[in-house]
DNA sequence: AGCACGCCGACT
DNA sequence: GTCGGCGTGCTC
């Protein structure tokens, strides 16, 4: 009887045997007896019974789900890799990979749920007897024939449709989906403009390197068209009728993108996002896997959609964090992009105005092929950059009174102006006149942060809430005072600065639910606010073409942070911020506000501009043998006491200093997590790095079964990070 | 991670 | 006398 390995969802290294009757394709699901319960694992391997598992009593097979593998052999090379790259439980990894439906054991088929209208609902349509316009009009739509769910809920809302299943004038049916796999004699939707000097370089650039593997890194300032050459290097391929997966951050995935994308090819463009329902994820997922779509645009999670027929890999704006993901199997998406094309044997497009130093390094050093955008597109000039140095200037709602000149002018001109405050809420702390103490969460340790609009309390760590105090904590004193400047109480003191301007302020507190932030930004564009306030979301990728004058407020923090990659993020975000402005025929500005006019990261940035600042922190990386110079990893661990996580974390470092001399590794720690602590419970790291990257695995590999081993292994919350980029 | 087994405190 | 606290150990 044939050994089916299976890869079970528990956090164990291991897989498990089973025995079944008939062999079992590999990357095919099957439910499995575990312990007492019973658990759905995806088959890793099946070989004959070989006698090596003799002593073990094997169970067999409770069911086989599949008839068809889930993923083809690629992605299985690709989930074996993760798994080993990462450090992480195989089965643990398909987990995470897989739509939750396929988890749950769901069927896979290539039946669509879908509507179909109802005797009853052509004699209501026929007789107008539907009362809601928006009713009608949907069931109006299935009286031309069956509908798919997904396709459905594009056009209507759930509830116009549950409405009129429960008159009974449409039911559920199920469809086979026509497949659609041959999309090569699309057609251009609209006339690809004519791309400038360096965009058709680097166009042809790509075009040339075929259909093989290559990696290409775009460095294109903003407004320089990265997304035209992509575009244009997307029709040949799908010319070819293969498939293109494009990776977009968190933010950046608006209806606007995906809107580009759909009205210059006719061909069907999926769509993966973190707040989309199992259901339509996996509908998405089964017509990617089908071959059925020509584009599939999603965030991080996305580079796992299997592709019939794959053709390109893009990551538009490679450097976004977003991309890393913070819990759990904490992968890269953009280094497993790499992966992925190289398995797949396909061309991958990496973009960025501001690249990350890893990428950057990896096109310096040749590995990539480096394609460089500096001009902007017709003829916009680049902004200027300026500091203006805050010190013993009279503030005015946290603005210099000389910043606010300069805001004045561009408001009379009738430009719009846009002001940066990385801080949500009114005032980032309340303290006590009194006694000077501040309301902490008793949690995170840290101040809370006050939310007028409320009159709450937030933290910001962990997000805890609470009425705003009458009293001090410590003395009983009523003095409580705020202290610091949010993006509300920008707001407010703007409103009274400028009080004939129109302002709005976009901060995840101001626009909440989906569409609101496209909303407002729509606004923006019409021109309906000339006074832009809000936090990092500005940064992110909206265009605002009648920005002339981005404000940069209280940055200092980030001049002087402990993490090592804080000045390249802060270039990056400066970078980014500038870019909003000045982009169509009016020049833009950018004054930063500091307390440290003369820092030499900032000066650097100014003067030079981002490429120079980026190839500069390279050599300082070098010189301190830095990634990507060499290669981290951080075990972190959280307890309720200090104590305990401290205790287990020395511990883990004296497993790893063990073989430490064996491998040329360098151990820092245990050292308190940049968070020092969040929802009640401390949290430390211990940081491992060598400078050859294959050392630092065989390091860890020889290591972790020790530290797995340690009896407060148990009893502490740990994780391992590779590739870490950050240290809170 | 779950889930069982296992050995010590306050309750009908 | 039992219900239940969570420590420890295993899962093909």
């Amino acid at each position: 009887m044939p050994v089916v390995d299976v890869a079970v969802p528990v956090p164990l290294k291991q897989s498990f045997s089973y025995r079944h009757h008939t062999p079992v394709q590999i990357g095919v699901r099957v439910q499995v007896p575990f312990g007492n319960r019973t658990l759905i694992g995806v088959v890793l391997n099946c070989a004959e019974d070989d006698a090596t598992n003799a002593e073990l009593a094997l169970k067999p097979v409770t069911d086989v789900l599949d008839d068809v593998p889930l993923f083809d052999a690629t992605l299985i090379t690709l989930v074996n890799w993760l798994a080993k790259y990462y450090h992480h439980p195989i089965g643990e990894v398909w987990a995470t990979l897989m739509p939750v439906r396929l988890r749950k054991g769901m069927p896979l088929t290539d039946k669509l749920d879908a509507f179909a209208i109802t005797e009853s609902g052509r004699d209501a349509l026929e007789q107008s007897l539907v009362k809601g316009k928006k009713q009608q009009q949907c069931l109006a739509m299935f009286a031309e024939g069956t509908v798919e769910e997904g396709e459905i809920k594009q056009l209507f809302t759930p509830a116009v449709v549950k409405a009129l299943l429960e008159k009974a004038l449409i039911h559920p049916v199920q469809i086979t989906q026509q497949s659609q796999p041959d999309w090569a004699s699309y057609s251009l939707q609209e006339t690809p403009p004519f791309a400038s000097r360096e965009q058709a370089v680097a166009i042809a650039a790509i075009n040339q390197a075929g259909a093989a593997f290559r990696t290409f890194l775009i460095e294109g300032v903003t407004g320089s068209g990265k997304t035209e050459v992509y575009l244009q290097v997307i029709a040949p391929v799908l010319k070819a009728n293969r498939q293109v997966l494009i990776l977009v951050p968190e933010i950046g995935l608006t209806p606007q993108t995906v809107g580009r994308f759909e009205r210059r090819f006719g061909v069907k463009v999926g769509v993966l996002h973190s707040q989309m329902s199992d259901l339509a994820r996996l509908q998405v997922w089964q017509q990617s896997r089908r071959g059925e779509l020509g584009i599939v645009i999603g965030t991080r999670s996305a580079i796992f959609t299997p592709m019939a027929r794959p053709g390109m890999i893009i990551v538009d704006e490679e450097h976004d964090e977003s991309f890393k993901q913070q819990d759990g199997l904490r992968y890269h998406a953009r280094d497993l992009a790499v992966k992925r094309a190289q398995t797949e044997q396909v061309p991958l497009l990496l973009g960025s105005a501001t690249p990350s130093l890893e990428s950057l390094n990896n096109a310096l050093a040749g590995r990539y092929i480096h394609l460089q955008l500096s001009e902007r597109a017709g003829g916009a000039s680049h902004t200027q950059l300026k500091v203006l140095d805050s010190r013993d200037q009279p503030l005015q709602a946290g603005i210099a009174a000389g910043l606010l000149g300069i805001m004045r002018s561009h408001l009379q001109q009738g430009n719009q102006v846009l002001v940066f405050l990385n801080r949500r809420g009114y005032a980032p702390a309340v303290l006590c006149h009194h006694c000077g103490q501040t309301v902490d969460c008793k949690s995170c340790d840290r101040p809370y942060t006050f939310h007028k609009s409320q009159a709450r309390l937030q933290c910001h760590h962990c997000g805890a809430s609470k009425r705003m105090p009458t009293q001090c904590g410590a003395c009983h004193s009523t003095s409580l005072q705020t202290s610091g400047i949010g993006t509300e109480q920008l707001e407010q003191g703007l409103g009274e600065l400028f009080p004939d301007v129109k302002q709005v302020r976009i901060d995840s507190d101001a626009v909440r639910g989906k569409g609101a932030l496209v909303a407002r930004l729509d606004e923006i564009n019409a021109r309906k606010y000339q006074l832009l306030v809000g936090t990092q979301i500005l940064s992110k990728g909206h265009h605002f073409p009648h920005v002339t004058l981005v404000v940069v407020l209280d940055c200092d923090g980030a001049l002087f942070s402990a993490d090592f990659r804080a000045p390249e993020k802060f270039a990056q975000l400066i970078t980014q911020l500038a870019g909003r402005a000045g982009r169509a025929t009016k020049p833009g500005e950018m004054v930063i506000q500091t307390d440290n006019p003369g820092h030499p990261l900032l000066q650097d940035l100014i003067q030079n501009g981002f490429a120079h600042f980026a190839r500069h922190a390279l050599h300082e990386r070098k010189m301190a043998n830095l990634p990507p110079y060499s290669a981290q990893a951080v075990i972190r661990a959280e307890a309720n006491t200090a104590q305990q996580v401290h205790t287990f974390l020395q511990q883990v470092k004296q497993v790893f200093a063990v073989s430490s001399n064996q491998f040329g590794g360098y151990l820092a720690g245990p050292l308190p997590c940049l968070i020092e602590k969040r929802q009640g419970r401390f949290r430390f790291m211990v940081l491992l790095q060598c400078t050859q990257r294959v050392a630092l695995h065989a390091w860890i590999t020889s290591s972790l079964r020790d530290v797995q081993g340690l009896p407060l292994a148990n009893r502490v919350r740990w994780s391992l990070d590779i590739d870490p980029v950050d240290f809170s």
